[in-house]
This record gives structure tokens, sequence and C-alpha cells, in this order.
DNA sequence: ACCCAGGGTCATA
DNA sequence: TATGACCATGGG
């Protein structure tokens, strides 16, 4: 059988879903919250954590960076591991702050921002990317659980690749255009939540001719 | 009651 | 470098 490229997922996955309309905020710092506050939870806590944070009027760099620490925690509380992600979002608030906030940072060259980001307590390669790609309008694919799951299962690489080895696979093989990478990632996401997980539903995938495994 | 979700850090070997 | 423990809420 013959491996379907990335391309070819991409449109596929596009044509069956249609447009994800991600990411969803108000702020481009908001977007940045946001992606601490999904860390490892469902997006829907992480959005009533965040919709918390507009309540309190506390969405702003500033708010966040100088407020009390334990307060903070008790308002994203429902985005789980809130203590870990009170300090990784004042930590984010004061690199955003002293970068001179979004239209300085915009300025900056991809692998030089990647790398401060990467430097912040909290910010890992996903966070960073996600950063990079929504908030900040630049061409850095996202990789994740799902694109990982789904790519091994297509074949394309295995379970030992790395995240810059994933992140290396897709750069090399799609024209760097951040509205591509944006809706890509997104609906990897979206067809992950759906398909492949403990119980594959792979009869009705529009993957499944592709998937050797299922 | 268990499992996972739009991860990351830290200690240990 | 490579695993494992830990964080912790809310929904299935």
């Amino acid at each position: 059988m013959k491996k379907i490229t990335a391309t070819d997922v991409y449109q596929r996955l596009f044509s069956t879903y249609g447009a994800q309309h991600w990411w969803p905020a108000d702020t481009p710092f908001e977007v940045m919250v946001g992606a601490v506050l999904t860390q490892n939870c469902t997006w829907a806590n992480a959005e009533t954590a965040l919709n918390n944070l507009k309540t309190h009027d506390m969405l702003h760099c500033e708010s966040i960076a100088t407020s009390n620490q334990q307060h903070l925690a008790e308002i994203i509380r429902a985005s789980g591991t809130f203590q870990q992600k009170a300090r990784y979002l004042q930590q984010l608030a004061l690199f955003y702050y002293k970068s001179g906030g979004h239209a300085e940072l915009i300025k900056q060259p991809l692998k030089l921002l990647r790398k401060q980001l990467l430097g912040i307590y909290g910010i890992g390669p996903e966070t960073a990317d996600s950063i990079l790609l929504y908030a900040l309008d630049k061409p850095s694919f996202v990789i994740d659980a799902y694109t990982k799951r789904l790519f091994v299962r297509l074949k394309h690489f295995n379970h030992q690749f790395d995240y810059d080895s994933m992140q290396n696979y897709f750069e090399q093989r799609l024209p760097h255009d951040v509205a591509l990478f944006k809706e890509f990632h997104a609906l990897i996401v979206s067809h992950g939540k759906r398909y492949c997980q403990t119980k594959p539903l792979c009869s009705q995938c529009p993957l499944a001719a592709c998937c050797p495994t299922a």
C-alpha cells in the first residue's frame, strides 16, 4: 500500500472537517496565556480559567506579572496543576512585558524567539511553538501527542522520534505557510479527538485506507 | 473507581 | 539520554 503524503493528509482532513478557526482569542497575549493553561488539560477547563481571568480583569501582562501568586493560582484553578501554572504565567507575563509586547516581539526572527521562549520557566517545545504560530504568526510547526500518534500510525516515523525530529520532518515537507501550519495542527487535534484513541473507530475514519495498523 | 486532556520540570541512573 | 514521579481539575 502506498504511503499517503503529509500534504495529502492535510487535504483529506480539511475536506472532511473544514476550517477549524484556531486559535480562539481576543488578543495575542490571550493566546499565550491559553497555551500555558491548556497544558495537559482539556480546552474546556483552560477556557474556564481564561474566562475567570477576564472576569477579574486579569488578562493583561501587567496584572498577571504583579499579582499575588496564590491569588492568581485560585483564579486559574479549573485548569489543573494551577500552582505550577501560576508560576509559569508570571514568568511568561514578565517576559512579554520586558520584551515590549506583541509589536516588538514579532520583529524578531523565529529562531531567536523560539530560543527565548524555551528559556522561560514552564515553556516547553509545544507551548513555544503554539505561541510562535498562533500568537506571533511565525511558521513554526506544532507537534503534540495527537500528531505523533497519527503519523506513527501512518508509518511516517516511529515512536523514538523526539520533538525536534518530528518538527523537522514536517517543516521539510510542507511549504512554510503560517495559515497552513495553523490549520494543519488544528485539524490533527480535531481528528485525533475522534479517531484512533484507545478504541479505534477506523472503519469510518477518513484515513482508514491509509492506516496500515487499522 | 479509573483514565485522560491542545505538557513541563525535576530527580535519578 | 532516558525513564518515572509529580502536578491537579473536570468530564467520560
